[in-house]
DNA sequence: TAGGCGTGGGC
DNA sequence: TGCCCAAGCCT
């Protein structure tokens, strides 16, 4: 849930699921489309799929308990180099090199004297993490996560707070007079494209308590008649985008080979 | 490996 | 107001 998604908008959710679902098997237990559903609104409902497919095999293949070591967490759906390193690291106690977006940052600018880290994760970045870990397990758990939240909280990407920086002296970047970064982030566009119209698709699937017509989607809202119940206000959310047929023909498509749908009796509805 | 994939709070 | 960014993953 934590990946690209900022802890606040995380804990209600999170809350939820492990009130609803204890363990990976009662996750494992029911459809697929019920973890999109209980997503809510954290974006990237792919992840809600993948996290019940993990729950699925942590269910056949692991005994029902989450596996403790980095290449057997590496080989769940949706556990890539960072979650694996996490889960391992912080849930066992493991020495693993962690690297998120805030240790990244951290180390771009205490260490290499950067404004920002290079676009992608690269190998020289790994090797720098793993050679500042401590060698033992306790203290390298303790790293991760205090080298974390430091990008977290005061090295923060806009604006940071490097009169509360507890290592400022130590500051690679400060001690350059703070260059300003060498690329420019292209942001990710958004209005107009086939993401816009999928997340708005989703969003009316996700209420949806019968499968919803190929009409619905495809036909004014006024020669509508009526919609079912419930999903009236995120069809209108996703009229008013006003999208070509052939991109709400590509949306649906795209979420039918994603899993994130699926036809049933002539309508679309969430994998049951 | 570059690009696709959501959403909402903060500035 | 828009734009930036958030505990990335997958193909």
């Amino acid at each position: 849930m934590l990946q690209q998604t900022p802890v606040v908008r995380v804990l209600p959710v999170w809350h939820e699921w492990l009130k609803r679902w204890p363990t990976p098997a009662a996750l494992a237990g029911e459809p697929a489309g019920e973890a999109v559903r209980s997503w809510g609104r954290l974006g990237y409902p792919r992840r809600a799929l993948r996290l019940h497919a993990a729950a699925a095999a942590i269910t056949s293949d692991h005994n029902g308990r989450v596996p403790d070591t980095y290449p057997e967490l590496l080989a769940l759906p949706g556990v890539g180099s960072y979650t694996a390193a996490a889960v391992a690291a912080f849930a066992y106690g493991r020495r693993e090199t962690v690297v998120d977006t805030n240790i990244r940052r951290v180390h771009a600018r205490l260490v290499s004297g950067s404004a920002l880290p290079a676009p992608a994760l690269t190998a020289a970045e790994m090797r720098l993490a793993a050679s500042l870990l401590p060698a033992d397990d306790g203290s390298s758990v303790r790293w991760n996560a205090a080298v974390m939240e430091l990008g977290a909280l005061v090295c923060t990407a806009r604006a940071p707070k490097c009169a509360a920086c507890p290592v400022s002296d130590l500051c690679a970047w400060r001690a350059a007079g703070e260059p300003p970064p060498s690329y420019v982030p292209k942001g990710q566009a958004w209005h107009g494209t086939d993401r816009q119209v999928r997340g708005a698709v989703v969003a009316v699937l996700r209420l949806a308590e019968t499968p919803v017509p190929p009409d619905m989607f495809f036909r004014e809202p006024a020669d509508l008649g009526f919609a079912p119940a419930g999903i009236g206000v995120p069809l209108a959310a996703l009229h008013r985008l006003n999208s070509a047929p052939e991109q709400l023909e590509r949306a649906l498509a795209g979420l039918l080979a994603d899993g994130l749908a699926e036809m049933h009796g002539g309508g679309y509805r969430l994998p049951a």
